[in-house]
DNA sequence: TTTTGTTTGTAACCTATGTTACTGTACAGA
DNA sequence: TCTGTACAGTAACATAGGTTACAAACAAAA
């Protein structure tokens, strides 16, 4: 784990922390679609992401989805920091986008270490900056952007995360994400293909102009 | 200064950085309806609500505006922590929305404190909780729920902040707010009068059921 | 090959919300 | 008292997006 761990998070956290996490971290690796929490669980562990990419989703009380956005290599999950400090319940469901790997730290290190090392609280407090900056793109995008806007920036983003401009999903699957009906994607989709934007196909969608 | 102090931050802060805090924060009034804060200012201090309350905006490229959320008694601005970190300007406007008073604090006491006191570091964590946690409310309320729904919620939220059933806004001005027209807002403002939730006046609402 | 379920395309329609335009009325200042 | 302006009510219309329904294309299974 040691090697892993340097490489992505070396630049962040001095040896003494490095060693710390080496020894109460656990390592572990989740494919494409497993479940890493959900809304209403306790959290034990707090994540850091290793590799891949997890993407982080609220729901509404008629069990509607809207995606948030996405944690990547390096990132670290806010959500569950705070519950960390409240010992609340989760407030969002967290899906692995791709493979992914991470190492969990049992929570009641976060207390700690934050009084040891100054990297450790710099690290939180930046990860709490970042979120809060990803939750108000996602409220500019849901409270200004037309539909078809908000979808083309989800094709760019979803390209972006998965490394490539081929989206392997489904219309209905991308509808959920947005919260919105299948119909509408489609409709909207067909626009975007007439443009020249992207090419449809049967279960995945090409980018081009990338 | 002391005394409004620790009736209110008295709880969360021991002795020695209630010194610290009554030593280089600037005590400051605002009257209701002036900028705490705008977009692309940088900032320079951290305020800590004594009372009153301050409504966080955003603001999108042409100009419209959306409520995010109100500060109140005991909070500080997760935004302005944020900014502290990264040196970078504000993403949201400030505005009083009643008379308020605060202490500022010189932002290059925030990383001192933060290693120094326990009970520092607990309050900007905990801020960060209560903030992540209202921009979840705004995203739902915004993606999930019908405008009259929004202007509802929005209604009970105004009079709970300012602590009586009236309402003193135009149409017009809660219609930025929710970012939506004047005419959307007068038009549901009077279906609700019709249910009896509400009184309709020249320049102010009455709330009834509260 | 046939069958079955999944995915997509599209039409037709509905509703919430946004837009424009005009009215009357309350209020403030001249 | 008169007048201009801000505020609110309302009608008529435009549009984005949500809904229902159905057919065609495709893929997997039998």
């Amino acid at each position: 784990m040691i090697q892993e761990l340097k490489s992505n998070y070396g630049h962040l956290f001095e040896e003494a922390l490095l060693n710390e996490i080496n020894q109460v971290g656990t390592y572990k690796e989740v494919s494409e679609g497993s479940k890493l929490m959900d809304i209403g669980d306790y959290i034990k562990a707090m994540p850091l992401l290793v590799s891949g990419a997890v993407k982080i989703l609220r729901e509404d009380n008629d069990g509607d989805e809207l995606l948030l956005y996405f944690l990547e290599k390096g990132d670290t999950c806010a959500m569950t920091l705070t519950c960390c400090i409240g010992q609340t319940k989760s407030e969002i469901r967290a899906i692995a986008e791709k493979d992914t790997k991470l190492i969990m730290i049992p929570i009641q290190k976060m207390e700690e270490w934050s009084s040891k090392y100054k990297s450790w609280r710099n690290f939180v407090f930046n990860s709490y900056h970042n979120r809060l900056n990803e939750m108000l793109e996602t409220i500019d995008s849901i409270a200004f952007l037309k539909m078809d806007e908000r979808l083309l920036k989800y094709l760019n983003e979803k390209a972006r995360v998965s490394d490539n401009n081929i989206i392997n999903n489904t219309h209905q699957e991308i509808a959920y994400e947005l919260h919105t009906s299948r119909v509408v994607i489609s409709r909207l989709l067909k626009k975007l293909e007439n443009l020249g934007e992207i090419e449809l196909h049967r279960s995945h969608i090409v980018i081009k102009n990338i």
